[in-house]
DNA sequence: CCAGTACTTAGGTTG
DNA sequence: TAAGTACTGG
């Protein structure tokens, strides 16, 4: 058993001890997948059935990552008999195989937020309730943490605390919208995301038998990040592994960020009371990080009073400082940290793979967007609008969750009238008063006029007829066809291919539009190939768990060399050898709203724990002296944070610059930023800006020989490949090539970052 | 019923 | 700023 060998003491510890309740607190950085792989690899190698073993991943990418890593030491067949996923995807095909025994068709529809949303909205104005006192956001919230507390609606109308709670903040009616909510949702035979939770809870709690079938298969469980568990979760793992015990938790006190969705690091601290004979593990040993980084996280998390006691540690070298740079607005901080990058990446000859620019809000990736765009960087924004909740995505996908489950409303609502077949706002308005009147399905109301009058004319209602006629006509071919061919079938048939084509004469981005509806196709095809089964291939199976996909899971294999942009949220679990952390300015990190309690600043401050541990070999932290928001310039002040870091782990960085003089403008590039000028701001930058100067800018002059490009040329760039050269402006270091690109379209680059390779005929 | 235009209002993190 | 909504005229 070599691979025991690779392992540190306690990590080893952790790995033999395969029995009983145990606890693994791991220091960020400090091998915890390595000891979760490990730990099932050796279980399966001292007999374990791997049937018997289930595992709960933070992300699907993980756990595919993980059977990846086990496969390749007990053998792929049986690493793939491991259950090994999320809590939503693995308890969600668990509920889909139970779905009868809680009245859920077996097929029920996945709603995701935008679904939920959307449905309340409805629900809100059909109880003539201002929508500016019940925000759908804020309702769904509410739902959301009643459901992760396993507080049924019924339950919630009869909590006397609770209600008082909702009158007090006016708005006595959310338990009425609670109610309405889940049964328009159990009629549509759909499940939220937290459902997919708390009706697991319901399955357990309800049907012994069941209960029974899943404590006896799942002997061994595993739970990473335990510490951003929610109670609805908490319970399941308890009840399940009760028989046996044999449960290992894996989790950091100190990177427990989701409070907001539930999450509850009273779990972790309560792991002692409910298996008092439990073993503890601690994983201290950093193995990611230079000293800098792990002292500078280590005085910071420091501050906070909430947490078990430990001593993370590295035996790598010091690094470098972490350097800060202060901008004066947010374009510059893009700039500023995109220019560093190119210099690092060329001076380094490291691959932009190495780079991360993270962030705590979504909304501040545009800024690194332009400029990276603007160098051509290849970049990829994570998180933010996902593949898969794209307009005209979601759109097909309607299409396809009608075909497979007709009372799906929300489905129905998006496509009832897309592409434009007649059926207007008033139709649509009087289909769902029936509806609710009658206590059926929106389905229903057009499928039997008979019987669920709603006022609709006799045109409409010839439109409708051939509406569900179609739908009907797609859900029957559901088991004759496989995923592709229906989906390809109902693409054309709908007309939502066809309205996406025509509309490709505006603009990119109705091109783009259909290029994605395209890579969904694609994608399905794809998932109908690797299916060896015939009928594990169909559209119904593939539509099973879309709505869990992020984009995070997406990246399969796809390692291209492209810069990582994503918030610190979605950063949790990876690393990288140089990290940007940008945005470092009071009220936005820590937020605005998190700076009422010491709790909720306790957690800005792991989130910020978290974001520093990402880094290798070298942090940079940068902050904007102001930035628009909402179309204002706001001032802003430096971060907190950065004052809390160690300041012998800090060096001060002042970009300085001329009047109206942007710094891409300048000539020569990547140097002018950061030399010159008034040292303004931060006293400590001019000891910094040699050190700056030491880096080797030679990459940045490395386009010389594209000086000679005439038009015409036919020419090689890294991301476009072949192009012919159709224009050119500008002279020196601002000259510029517009060049045409067979896959690509017309682009427009500088020649001093193009790279360009001309090409003989 | 639909398309174009004026107006309003966002507060944050995710499966 | 930008997206989403409400209104208005065809």
């Amino acid at each position: 058993m070599s691979y025991l060998d690779e392992l540190n003491p306690s990590q080893r510890e952790a790995v033999e001890c395969t029995e009983g309740p145990i606890m693994v607190i791991a220091g960020a950085g400090s091998g915890k997948t390595r000891v979760l792989t490990y730990r099932i690899a050796h279980m399966i190698e001292i007999g374990v059935d791997p049937f018997n073993i289930l595992a709960l991943t933070f992300t699907n990418k993980a756990a595919r990552e993980m059977t990846e890593r086990i496969g390749r030491i007990v053998g792929p067949s049986e690493a793939k008999n491991i259950t090994m996923g999320t809590f939503h995807s693995v308890f969600a095909r668990i509920l889909r195989f139970n779905a009868d025994r809680l009245g859920y068709p077996s097929n029920f529809t996945i709603y995701d937020t935008q679904d939920s949303k959307s449905l309340l909205k409805d629900i809100i104005k059909e109880l003539s309730l201002d929508d500016k006192v019940y925000k759908p956001g804020m309702v769904l919230g509410r739902i959301s943490s009643a459901k992760n507390n396993l507080i049924s609606w019924e339950a919630y109308e009869q909590n006397a605390d609770i209600i008082l709670e909702d009158t007090q903040s006016r708005r006595p009616e959310l338990a009425t919208i609670y109610k309405t909510y889940v049964q328009r949702c159990f009629k549509a035979g759909a499940m939220d995301f937290d459902d997919l939770l708390y009706q697991t809870n319901v399955l357990l709690r309800d049907f012994p038998d069941v209960l029974h079938y899943y404590q006896q298969k799942f002997r061994y469980i595993l739970v990473d990040e335990y510490q951003d568990t929610n109670y609805a979760q908490y319970l399941i793992v308890k009840k399940l592994a009760a028989v046996f015990e044999n449960l290992c938790v894996v989790g950091d006190d100190a990177q427990s960020i989701y409070s907001f969705r539930g999450a509850n690091i009273q779990n972790i601290l309560n792991f002692r009371k409910d298996y008092p004979d439990f073993k503890l593990f601690k994983l201290e040993q950093n193995y990611r990080s230079t000293k800098t980084i792990v002292e500078a996280a280590n005085s910071v998390i420091a501050r906070n009073q909430d947490q078990i006691k430990k001593n993370v540690w590295t035996d790598n070298t010091d690094g470098n400082k972490i350097r800060v740079i202060r901008t004066l607005t947010d374009n510059e901080e893009g700039k500023v940290v995109v220019n560093r990058i190119f210099d690092l990446k060329h001076s380094e000859s490291s691959s932009y793979n190495d780079f991360a620019i993270l962030y705590r809000t979504n909304k501040q990736s545009r800024s690194f967007e332009e400029a990276l765009r603007k160098l051509n960087i290849p970049y990829k924004i994570y998180g933010g609008i996902s593949f898969y909740q794209r307009k005209e995505i979601k759109d097909l996908l309607a299409y396809f969750r009608l075909t497979t489950n007709h009372n799906d409303e929300e489905a129905l609502k998006r496509v009832i009238n897309y592409p434009k077949r007649g059926i207007g706002k008033t139709s649509i308005e009087n289909i769902i008063i029936a509806a609710t009147n009658n206590g059926v399905s929106m389905w229903d109301v057009i499928t039997k006029f008979e019987q669920y009058p709603c006022g609709i004319n006799g045109s409409t209602k010839t439109k409708l007829y051939e509406f569900t006629t179609m739908i009907k006509s797609f859900s029957a071919q559901l088991d004759k066809l496989n995923a592709y061919d229906l989906a390809q079938h109902v693409a054309k048939s709908s007309g939502v291919l066809k309205e996406l084509y025509n509309e490709k004469e505006k603009g990119p981005e109705e091109v783009e539009r259909y290029q994605n509806v395209e890579e969904l196709l694609a994608g399905i095809k794809e998932f109908t190939i690797s299916r060896e089964n015939e009928n594990e291939a169909s559209l119904a199976e593939f539509m099973l768990d879309v709505a869990l996909l992020t984009d995070a899971d997406e990246d399969k294999g796809d390692d291209r060399n492209h810069v990582t942009l994503m918030t610190i949220h979605s950063s949790k679990g990876l690393e990288f050898p140089h990290v940007f952390l940008v945005g470092l300015e009071e009220n936005l990190f820590p937020s605005q709203m998190a700076l009422h309690t010491r709790s909720e600043l306790e957690e800005e401050r792991r989130l910020f724990y978290v974001a520093l541990t990402r880094a290798m070999h070298s942090c940079t932290i940068s902050w904007a002296a102001s930035r628009f928001n909402w179309g204002q310039l706001v001032t802003s002040e430096p971060s907190r944070f950065i004052d809390e870091i160690d300041s012998s782990h800090l060096e001060f960085d002042t970009p300085s610059r001329g009047p109206g003089r942007s710094l891409t403008g300048r000539t020569g590039g990547f140097e002018q930023p950061f030399a010159g000028g008034l040292n303004k701001g931060l006293g400590a930058a001019s000891r910094n800006l040699r050190s700056m100067d030491q880096l080797d800018r030679s990459p940045s002059n490395k386009s010389g020989g594209s000086a000679d490009i005439k038009v015409g040329y036919n020419v090689m760039h890294d991301r476009f490949g072949k192009g012919k050269v159709t224009k050119l402006e500008g002279d020196g270091p601002d000259k510029k090539a517009t060049i045409f690109f067979p896959h690509h379209g017309a682009k427009t680059v500088l020649l001093r970052f193009a790279n360009l390779t001309v090409l003989e005929d």
